[in-house]
DNA sequence: AATCAACTGCAATGGAAGTGCATTTTTAGC
DNA sequence: GCTAAAAATGCACTTCCATTGCAGTTGATT
């Protein structure tokens, strides 16, 4: 069990009130959210430098970045062993069309997709919509 | 064969001289477009009435909407058999991340998906990025 | 030909992503 | 502890795409 700090440390982003503050926002939220929805719970803090913050979260790689088909895009906090860059380990998104959230299905892993000859497959981003537990129940 | 006319008015979409060019426009493009290529091919008509043509076209089930994860919203026609409303029938695209060109791989269709408990899949978005056959070659 | 509904074009809006620059905060060296 | 450099933050602005309201035009029906 790290620290946030630690957890930043690690991955050579330097510690802010700011960062602490969303990271832990991010690790409280177990859907995805857009940056409106961290405008919304940071109102003091300027768009820009959330916008920046969550970049700099994806670029060292501790969030990973959903597109969902609702056309904003959504972040999310990378779990233990998400190694979102690695093709093979990526996990499958849900998004659920009545409550308008999006949730990452982390134990499904997306299966082996086969592309046509010439083709060479790089990424593979899957959506699933529907109803979630939640709204089904 | 089907002549664009008949195929327009089986879906009860009223003909005009705008929609033909449209649809004959989207079915030799081998690739899915964005509006900006509609624009962009139809320079003398007006940005909305394309939009709203094309939203027509989507509305009567003869053209899928694609989201390839560029942010851009692209379209392309469904083709013979393309029942773009049943899960089931769902394809994938394929989109090149050297020439940023969307292909509807047709004929692959998308593996059964397994979900939770609780939750309901109504719809799967399936896009895989790579180099296409023509920029692999 | 007349009427009504549908289609088209122009203008404007809104939302989200992104950038440049000034200011503040943090880090590191003395 | 103080200072200079680097990084982070905040403000203003821009751009791009999607979407809508309304007026004018076209097309279908009688």
């Amino acid at each position: 069990m790290n620290t946030i700090e630690e957890v930043l440390e690690s991955k050579d982003i330097r510690i802010t009130a700011m960062r602490l503050l969303i990271y832990k926002f991010l690790a409280e939220k177990e859907v995805a959210v857009t940056l409106s929805d961290i405008e919304n719970a940071f109102e003091k803090a300027d768009r820009t430098t959330l916008y920046r913050t969550v970049k700099t979260f994806e670029d060292k790689g501790i969030v990973h970045q959903i597109d969902d088909g609702t056309g904003i895009t959504k972040y999310a906090l990378c779990e233990k062993g998400c190694n979102c860059e690695i093709e093979t380990d990526l996990h499958l998104h849900f998004h659920c069309i009545n409550c308008n959230k999006t949730i990452c299905l982390t134990d499904h892993k997306i299966p082996q997709i086969k592309v046509p000859d010439g083709f060479v497959s790089e990424n593979v981003n899957l959506v699933v919509k529907g109803i979630c537990d939640k709204c089904s129940s």
